[in-house]
DNA sequence: TAAAATCCGTTGTAATTACAACGAAAATAG
DNA sequence: CTATTTTCGTTGTAATTACAACGGATTTTA
């Protein structure tokens, strides 16, 4: 992906590509398996992933690594870190010959308009989790499930509507296991609460 | 807490009065059990809780409505939906009488100083509420303590560190029983892995 | 200081869930 | 079209957890 290519896709930029000049933008390239950013490490900029991918990889209780996250390209990444300054908390590894841009913070601040973009986004991505977290704190798994479908209802704004994601992404978002979720959205379906058909639901 | 008062806590405002000028910013009082914002508005104003306070308020599984977070004197409330620019999905209603002092979004991100401010304060919160879903998405309880403590652990730099938290505080933000979770922190500590006493915690 | 309220660990039980394994259905590849 | 892979629901079991109840300890209030 070029970077002007990027630039018109990226919500950051909202396509206004003159936004670009006087970002102290550099690109890197790394190798498979190479670290792009690791855990303790202060990031002071952001990264885009112009070619490539990478995994953002985390240490479980056991201190195992885990990866939590894929970045793909033409994504964004490390920016939350980047902007309030803290210590990353995961490390980013390449999984694949990658090309990243990075775009200093500072700069990007220093544009008006790009800050505003990247407020919205920041916004977004708050209510987003903040709903996430309202999902997984339910104590049971059918509360869960109930409380994600309401929620996706009402953003569809229909009575039936598709969920963006398989079972076993559902299940990834709910934090739970797969078959323990199809069995409870079967106890729903038998129960009368519910009917779905793939990704298409309906609540009763 | 007078407006000034307000401006000088507010990390939004950095303690720097002279931004509040041009922010068309209008105080409003409600009675107690007004509601303040209801679900499913566009709120395009920051609020700022000046005097008293008020309940989010959030439609369970079963439609009842449940409190999920208490505003305080000197919050601000509604600011990712502000910013965002999508509707409610919580309603705010005044557990007594108070004072709120409305911001405008669209003024606040044009003082590049408050855009700037707002944009940490935003991708600080990302970081938490990332962290928590991290904790939240573990499959057992056992391993959401665990990814909690480990976290509170590097953040405090120590071997032995304090949580802001009582148990029942813990057991919220973690999205379980009281019991449960007193249960589990007592089997750890008799299988060695932990050592507890209050909030002062060390992991083995 | 005494009384009241809150906090916290424990116990027991019923319900829920993780986990592994399996097979049918659907999607994809060849 | 057939073979292969992926997706998804089901089942059974062991482990975990919610929930209610209780009592001791600590803290707060009067």
């Amino acid at each position: 992906m070029e970077i002007f290519e990027f630039i018109k896709k990226s919500p950051l930029f909202g396509g206004a590509e003159d936004l670009y000049v006087g970002l102290h933008a550099k690109q890197e390239v790394f190798e498979k398996g190479a670290r792009i950013l690791a855990a303790g490490d202060f990031c002071r900029r952001v990264g885009a992933m112009l070619e490539g991918g990478a995994d953002v990889i985390r240490e479980d209780a056991n201190g195992d690594p885990v990866t939590v996250a894929h970045i793909g390209e033409g994504e964004m990444f490390a920016e939350a870190f980047a902007f309030a300054g803290v210590p990353l908390s995961v490390s980013v590894q390449a999984s694949q010959r990658c090309a990243v841009l990075w775009l200093d913070a500072q700069s990007l601040l220093a544009e008006p308009r790009l800050a505003a973009n990247a407020l919205k986004i920041f916004a977004r991505k708050n209510v987003f989790l903040t709903e996430r977290i309202e999902h997984l704190s339910r104590r049971t798994l059918e509360a869960k499930v109930l409380s994600y479908l309401k929620s996706a209802r009402r953003t569809a704004g229909t009575e039936t509507f598709r969920v963006p994601f398989d079972r076993q992404g559902l299940a990834d978002y709910l934090g739970c296991d797969r078959s323990a979720l199809s069995a409870v959205l079967s106890k729903l379906k038998k129960k009368g609460v519910l009917d779905f058909h793939k990704n298409a639901f309906r609540i009763l």
